[in-house]
DNA sequence: TGAATCACTTGACACCATGTCAAGTTGACG
DNA sequence: CGTCAACTTGACATGGTGTCAAGTGATTCA
């Protein structure tokens, strides 16, 4: 992609991460990480074509950084369909908070922006994988209930753990986050797993 | 507030449910409203101080036109808890592709301006009065889950039906507005509701 | 009849963020 | 010494919001 100083490239993508972890809402500007970069503003041009791509590659980055797809992995190895998903619900679970800050960033520019959009389509389709992943295991020990295919069983887990979901229980309903695994836990569970022998 | 011609403050509003619904996404611009009215661009600011106020006065209209209050109201009114619920879920989710255009280009502002963001919280606020009022029923009629305060049952039923919600099971998810109807009653049911006896 | 006023128009402009362009600086490397 | 890469500075276009000033045309009121 862009053949400039790598270096600086990562110190970019990390003053990014670092603003938009702060919490800066949506009102990260260029000039923001410019500064806390120690550049030009305009020197960000030369490593990111727009404000889109630079975000998209701060989610990639992040991404990285943190493993998630090692985590999220983490849940599929063994166990029973139930407790894969438990699995599954508290390692992205506890993951959420980690990008809150990037994620907030980029939903907003979904409606304005294609690139934004499909970076994060994508990534959230990953994570689909992982919910469909946790109610194929369910329906293969029999326990998915019956009125469900996987796939709806699927959209409903995946909707349930959406970050728009944890944000509205964190921050509006004023749940801790281990109140928010647990309380999110117990509904796919009620929500999936047929209880009947 | 205004005391310019009432008729064209109207006609205002009119014309921007109208762009809104339309669903031209986050980019209805100042002018566009003008120009549907057959204004001025300037003239709006007569009646409106900016975007924001002219956003949320629309929303409160068109409370007014669909008589949002009324039709939540009805879900009170008989019938057992599980009635209530029932009853709740069908009215709001029904309602929410009425206000989906409008509720979209307030949400977008959330970030931005705290007026919208008020307006919004208001809102949702009267409409998680009437989650309450479901889950209360269902206490009262002893098959709330043992598990959940009233409160707690409330937090769960809000988010499930929430706008974001709504907008990922028809659009990402694909489900029809039938679907999404059914499925969302059978979760919140399941949820919420003890089956034992 | 004539003055005031209301609701609006036109046109200009400031602000702010993104993104572009051109010319200059600095340091490393051959 | 020359050149190239990475960056700097400063200027500027764009697009949307919001403001300001001056003007117009119809209605009302004395």
């Amino acid at each position: 992609m862009s053949s400039k100083s790598p270096e600086t490239r990562t110190r970019i993508l990390e003053s990014a991460l670092t603003l938009l972890e702060a919490g800066a809402a949506s009102g990260v500007r260029m000039s923001d990480i410019a500064k806390a970069t120690g550049i030009s503003r305009q020197a960000l041009y030369l490593h990111f074509p727009n404000r889109a791509d630079l975000l998209v590659a701060t989610t990639r980055y992040l991404d990285d950084v943190k493993d998630v797809d090692v985590r999220l992995a983490a849940s599929r190895s063994s166990g029973s369909g139930v407790e894969r998903l438990s699995a599954f619900v508290t390692a992205w679970g506890n993951y959420i908070p980690e990008i809150y800050g990037v994620a907030k960033a980029l939903m907003a520019m979904l409606d304005t922006d294609a690139a934004a959009k499909s970076a994060w389509n994508n990534r959230m389709q990953a994570m689909r994988e992982g919910c469909e992943a946790a109610v194929a295991a369910l329906a293969e020990d029999g326990v998915l209930l019956p009125q469900y295919s996987v796939e709806q069983g699927t959209d409903l887990l995946w909707v349930l753990l959406s970050v728009r979901n944890w944000e509205q229980m964190r921050f509006e309903c004023g749940w801790s986050q281990a109140q928010y695994i647990s309380m999110v836990g117990a509904v796919a569970h009620r929500m999936l797993v047929s209880t009947e022998v």
